[in-house]
DNA sequence: TATATTTTTTAGGCAAGACTAAATTAATTT
DNA sequence: AAATTAATTTAGTCTTGCCTAAAAAATATA
């Protein structure tokens, strides 16, 4: 049975080995970890002992069979927790992620497919991530941001690559949540501001905030 | 914030303080939490320091106003959740308790009192036991035993003594559940044992049985 | 009441998971 | 190709929570 630190620095792994594919550093993960590089070199030592993780001094880390379908199974209950919280509890969006940091890490099996069946088996949870199957399958969308869009095009809001509370209460301030079409009116040369229409209403947002709101082109 | 072992133990002592008004024994609370009896004086320690509990060495040790808040907090929660993997999750009442025992420590007002309005302010758990309310108090209520009963008098099963697994899956399978009308139509002298009426069918349990079913006399 | 037994505490140790400071290796600059 | 800088690992330490064995205190028994 592995500890909660092994699952947390697994799942950790899993994120960061998705935009680096050769190794994930020990910086990185001490970072996202909010933890120091020791800490991290030791850990490594530790799953890779016990065989979920590839690891040689200095060279980075990846995840192997069972630590990658161990971080999945991590991630689904994750996201499962986070559905339930908003569906059921009338949890906002921005008020999730840090119980389903606890609640990830309670083991059973029933416990998990249950919660799923009860939730009837959604596919994303609330910032539009997808959720992976009970095998460890995970369905990816292609990643177009609402800043890749030309003027004129129009994209439906799927998810957030930002999902600090901050970025989210701002959407929720403008109104801008998930399912929405937004059409890209206007780029000011600038501020590289955008100005965008949202059902009847129109509203100016930053560059950063557009490179921050995944869309699917329609 | 309160770690999982010191919540534990304050639970643990709150618990066996109902049988024990004068004060908790260290040994008592280390069979409880199946551990040793230093790992207990340590706690004690550590939790008297932090004004939880009154304790003095060789006296036994008594819960203070926030320890005992805190024990019933913990207690509301594992309850709660068991409600929760019961109604909304197709759990046994025999599949419960351990999930709850991790459900219970994860800390979030919001969460449990969401929960609580979610599962319709439910007052006692599966197993019969009430659900304290969010100020900490909890109703009793008397506890009658069904080998208490005279021979003609019939009870209603509102909760378990006992509540291991065996014994609750040995009412499961002679349909003995919660709410049912249980009348005493026999006592056996030489085993003890005892004839019960349950709806239609007519049952033989031992008094060990008998003792760990509460009734209230009808 | 003195002795034996039981209970509890103290002493000392171990493992997990974190840290800081120092050493080592790798990468980047000059 | 050195020298400098950055990243990583090693060494050593700390805290929490547990343990066993030994000592001390309380309780029971003769
Ligand atoms: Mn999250
Ligand atoms: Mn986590
Ligand atoms: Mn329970
Ligand atoms: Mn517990």
């Amino acid at each position: 049975m592995l500890s909660y630190s092994e699952e947390n620095h697994l799942k950790a792994i899993f994120h960061l080995s998705l935009n680096n594919e050769s190794g994930v550093s020990t910086n990185s993960i001490a970072s996202k970890m909010n933890s120091k590089a020791p800490s991290v070199t030791e850990m490594l030592k530790k799953l890779s002992e016990k065989n979920l993780v590839v690891y040689k001094k200095y060279q980075g880390v990846l995840l192997k069979g069972l630590g990658r379908k161990t971080a999945l199974s991590v991630i689904r209950k994750h996201r499962l927790w986070e559905v339930f919280l908003v569906k059921k509890l009338n949890f906002k969006w921005d008020e999730v992620h840090d119980i389903a940091e606890k609640l990830e890490h309670i083991k059973s099996e029933k416990l998990i497919n249950e919660l799923d069946k009860f939730l009837d088996y959604p596919t994303h949870d609330p910032h539009g991530d997808p959720i992976p199957n009970p095998a460890g399958f995970i369905k990816y969308t292609a990643k177009l941001v609402l800043s890749d869009l030309l003027i004129g095009e129009t994209g439906k809001f799927f998810g957030v690559k930002d999902s600090s509370i901050s970025f989210l209460k701002y959407l929720d301030k403008r109104e801008i949540s998930l399912g929405s079409n937004i059409k890209v009116l206007h780029k000011e040369e600038f501020d590289e501001s955008i100005q965008i229409g949202l059902d009847d209403t129109n509203l100016s947002i930053s560059v950063k905030s557009a490179a921050n709101i995944y869309v699917t082109k329609i």
